[in-house]
DNA sequence: AAATAATAGTTAATAATGTAAACTATTTTC
DNA sequence: GAAAATAGTTTACATTATTAACTATTATTT
């Protein structure tokens, strides 16, 4: 009997998200091995999405993460081969983020693994019930991020 | 609007369920800012659970963890004063962990604040829609844990 | 136009977390 | 009694998060 499914007051929630979130980038991992990468696949999605004008700030707000851990990302990256920092001509603080060929080369294995992945995770539960958990989760991350006075 | 309703399959689903947990985890920090100590809450309430006969290797899997890991929470929350190590009669390799009297009158806050941050989480959702999540959240993870083979 | 403030990104420092290997002490197995 | 297994610890290393101080550039103010 799982224990997650009763006296949820007692057991945080966060927990088992934060748990699952890990078990599935394991997953993915795992499927991506043959890529000389094993993080930020998902940055490279966001960058590639950004057609070379994404800036290193950009990411940071898509990413919800902070500049300091979007320069290790794009370190890690570039170190790679697998993006480029481009100085934009208008503005010379800003760096743009353009994939490499190698990038354009890994994209459609990296797609193809998240919705494996996904698939996986998800499996055993019909269309709507997928639909149903990915607006409920959409639903509780904005609960979260909303004022934190009480 | 919410880019995470359409494509999923282009986006990673544990970045989102990682992302919200530690969302709520830094909510749940907050509402017990007032506690002398800032994380292993929920390991807290395992040992209590636990009645003085929880040991460490059993404590690593009911946080699905490793003994390392246990021995640095342990040691935490021992020099935080909530719970001692008592070496077992039975088998003198193990530690029975038992929970201090600072740990009992601390537990009916942390338990108040866990159910304060699953009801901010899931405010919005009717009750058949939380149970749902929970639901489909524990599928989601043993999906996850279930054989590694495609 | 010069001084000031704000922005984009980097670097450095500290702490937390995850993982693996080597180790001690005890118990189990043969 | 020897060998293997188990519980827990220590050490080492890499990743991740957070904060502050820093450089270079752009925008604002007077």
């Amino acid at each position: 009997m799982d224990t997650l499914l009763e006296n949820i007051d007692n057991q945080p929630l966060g927990f088992f998200l934060t748990r699952t979130g890990k078990s599935y980038l394991s997953e993915l991992n795992q499927q991506l091995s043959n890529l000389d990468i094993e993080r930020n696949y998902y940055s490279l999605i966001i960058i590639e999405r950004g057609q070379g004008q994404l800036t290193q700030n950009e990411l940071a707000a898509a990413l919800g993460t902070d500049k300091v851990s979007v320069v290790r990302i794009v370190d890690y990256l570039v170190s790679k081969g697998y993006i480029r920092r481009l100085r934009s001509k208008e503005d010379k603080r800003k760096f743009c983020l353009v994939g490499t060929p190698k990038a354009l080369l890994a994209l459609p294995h990296i797609r193809k693994a998240i919705a494996g992945a996904n698939e996986k995770a998800l499996s055993s539960l019909s269309a709507d019930e997928k639909k149903e958990f990915i607006r409920m989760l959409g639903i509780i991350k904005s609960n979260l991020n909303s004022s934190k006075t009480f």
